[in-house]
DNA sequence: ACGCGACTCGTACGGCGTGCGAGTCATCCT
DNA sequence: AGGATGACTCGCACGCCGTACGAGTCGCGT
């Protein structure tokens, strides 16, 4: 009763005949819409997605769109889903390196996330939709292989969860703002001796985040499984 | 030249003498600002928070705060950064069980956190602001002092962080819904070839947030700083 | 012929952040 | 004393937002 209707949309292409579209647009559809918020999202970044942009860039009216989704959340979800869809390798490999598959998997979830960097902002708050519960199947499946006991599974998917999530979305904020840490760091020497720590080892300096993804994750897989 | 004024407001209190406030309420401040911002976002969530609601707790007209603050982004900042001021134990313990005290630190760090629960999902898109340099600064002292390789602190500090605030944001998302979470895990079980592992984990169920982020916390720390 | 369900969309409402410029009042300079 | 200055407050208005509502179109089953 909330919303004009409840969830199931997309009797998409149950249309018996083909109705001929004059040639402008093709049909609306929870896909298409999807695609585009997607594409809004990754060149203008969370702000630049507004219902009227969207119904703009699809050739249809505004409140179209609310007969294929229920709301501007809904769209937030369907589009983070879309984008943290796993392509693994098609054949499962099954090896024995049970390490360099985890790594494989939280490197690739890394990168999608960077892909569409609005992404990593927006999770927090989200549901877990279907391609992220898969991921964490995958995940769960690895560690098992990887003789983590039972009753350490959960904790160890969350750790390394949380560990994904904390240097995905820290590195896709601190991307924005070059200079704006050149500046930090600058203040951070200048108040030497409050943060002489920091300061000497350059932390907000050193861009190598990649490497310091792979060094941390290394850190944690060891303690996780040792041997 | 992009806002009216800079940065450097806050030339509070230095007027000379008192003068007379009628009784009503006491100035604006940017510091009054930012601790009515604080309750309003402890009390409402993100969304709770708009100029106009701030202006009316405060009993002043919207276009005051502009004075005292640069736009609402500059609130969301300053608020922000004063719930993450770490009061630690006053006298430097300077002990020898430096593991103890990382886990202090850190453990404290997501209890302000969770306090505020805005501020985990806050976070993410804001710039490091005094109090959360100065608890950085904290942790890679600990951290040298533990053992750790000049070479590895950066990737130490950074690993600590991101496990920290991983851990912090998906507990503060996923704390608001509740029997969600039992739904999900349902979902879960009606799919349970395709999610086998985390099905039979219960992963969606399990509960003990403060035990999960403890337990991984072992693990990282085991890695980070071995024997 | 007619109703019905799927779908589209214009209008309108209430709320938002904030630019602008006018108003108040204590202080300082001459 | 008189005027200028600067700190601060605030009403108005603009353009944008999400979306409730209800009217309109069109192909289909009867």
């Amino acid at each position: 009763m909330a919303a004009k209707r409840g969830g199931a949309r997309s009797n998409r292409s149950q249309r018996p005949g083909q109705p001929p579209r004059p040639a402008g647009e093709p049909p609306l559809s929870r896909q298409r819409i999807v695609a585009t918020a997607v594409e809004l999202l990754d060149a203008q970044g969370i702000d630049g997605l507004t219902m009227r942009r969207l119904a703009d860039h699809l050739g249809s009216g505004v409140m179209s769109l609310y007969w294929h989704v229920d709301s501007k959340e809904d769209v937030f979800d369907l589009a983070l889903d879309a984008v943290l869809e796993y392509r693994g390798s098609p054949q499962e490999p099954q090896s024995e390196d049970w390490r360099g598959e985890i790594v494989h998997i939280l490197e690739d979830w890394r990168a999608s996330m960077l892909s569409h960097s609005w992404s990593a902002s927006l999770l927090p708050r989200r549901a877990l939709g279907p391609n992220i519960l898969s991921r964490l199947e995958l995940l769960g499946k690895a560690l098992s292989r990887a003789g983590v006991a039972d009753a350490d599974i959960n904790a160890a998917i969350w750790s390394l969860w949380n560990y994904v999530m904390g240097a995905t979305i820290t590195r896709a904020s601190f991307d924005l703002s070059d200079d704006d840490r050149a500046a930090a760091q600058q203040r951070l020497t200048r108040l030497s001796e409050r943060y002489a720590t920091i300061e000497r080892s350059r932390l907000l300096l050193d861009d190598d985040w990649d490497g310091a993804f792979r060094k941390g994750l290394g850190f944690l897989l060891d303690g996780l499984a040792p041997g």
